[in-house]
DNA sequence: GAATTAATGTTTACAGCGTAAACATAGTAC
DNA sequence: GTACTATGTTTACGCTGTAAACATTAATTC
């Protein structure tokens, strides 16, 4: 075993990430990671000055792959028009990404990190993120002017980020039968919106881009 | 000063619903709340069993007040129609309360209380305030049936819960001027929505409704 | 190419945390 | 009054983030 590990600050990235998905950003500690890079518990220090910061690489990490997988979906390089099936195929790209990362997801909208300018790298991560989903509004339909395509882009943005929050919360009120021996109200309407998730999701975001 | 506080249980909520909105519940101890009520550091265990059910109680407080700010817009003894600027209303409210009690609501809707089935209380609270959130749909608009009401109801869910995600976001990012000088555009974007947030809203809701 | 310096690792130490266990006091039931 | 229960305190433990001192290796200077 070398004494210098050669590549740790990424080893400590990619181990934070795994730890952090798995059990969640308020069940992981440095000295956890540190252990799963085969380091001492304080060796992370000379690569983040504290866990936040850490955090923060993973967080950034997050909305990289993020929009890689919106892109995927949306060649970013290309600026045809995309038809509206493309354009859902993306957003449901972002609640996929969201759900499947739900604890990187937390990370990188939580209230983890609580000021990004301390850490450009995730600054701009995040920014470009959104301009993925921008350019992707702006090849689907023509609008009068950018201050539009903002505008129907938190909408849209909202409405996706949303989701992916009504989702954590069924997960918490999941399976509890109520007094009636019925499920509850608002678990049935998330499921039926999952369940038929593709033309719930053509309804709303055209109602939205229209409004 | 007595042995026995008194009323030692809802004075340690209180005390850990102002530190709360105050620092956030990341920041918050245990032993700091208990020194806050000015008791040993270990008295709140004689009425709550954990850290995290003493904030099952801080979020099951959060929902009933959430619930109360909605009440005031719509009497929900009432059963007659609502206009649509009060319906608007009631989700400006929504809205309001998320954000000046930011720190609660993150309690509510976040990650740190993993399943409500543990806290019936919070369990309770939280389906009520969802039911005022559809009822007070149904009071604006005469649909098919109640699976309707249920898509149309998590439909703009998402959207308000959205939006104050959204805005929490626009607080991490701000006042970051980008390389030419100018702002970003998320920023403007979401400073746009907000300050026109009543028609931004109207048009918004309706199209989810319609949809 | 040896000496110096900078980068990156380890060991040790500390205060704060959640919480378990043992003990103290006060109110309640008989 | 005596026993019991509820509710408080004290003490203790292992884990945490991280500061400080030290060790080893890599890079730079002469």
């Amino acid at each position: 075993m070398k004494y210098h590990h050669g590549n740790l600050r990424s080893e400590l990235i990619r181990c934070a990430c795994t730890l952090c998905e798995e059990h969640g950003h308020d069940k992981i500690s440095l000295r956890g990671i540190a252990k799963e890079a085969n380091v001492s518990q304080t060796a992370p220090y000379r690569h983040f000055e504290t866990k936040e910061s850490l955090l923060a690489a993973v967080a950034a990490h997050g909305f990289v792959e993020m929009q890689k997988s919106i892109d995927k979906i949306i060649d970013l390089s290309k600026t045809n028009k995309i038809s509206k099936k493309t354009l859902i195929d993306a957003m449901l790209a972002y609640l996929d990404f969201a759900i499947s990362n739900n604890n990187i997801y937390e990370v990188m909208f939580g209230t983890v990190i609580k000021d990004f300018r301390n850490f450009p790298d995730l600054h701009d991560a995040a920014l470009e993120a959104y301009s993925s989903l921008k350019s992707s509004i702006k090849r689907y339909i023509k609008l009068k002017n950018d201050q539009e395509y903002d505008e129907k882009c938190v909408k849209i943005w909202a409405f996706l980020h949303g989701l992916v929050g009504l989702n954590k919360i069924e997960q918490k009120l999941e399976d509890v039968p109520t007094t009636d021996g019925s499920f509850d109200m608002p678990i049935d309407a998330l499921r039926a919106a999952k369940n038929n998730l593709v033309p719930f999701m053509n309804s709303s975001i055209d109602a939205l881009i229209k409004s």
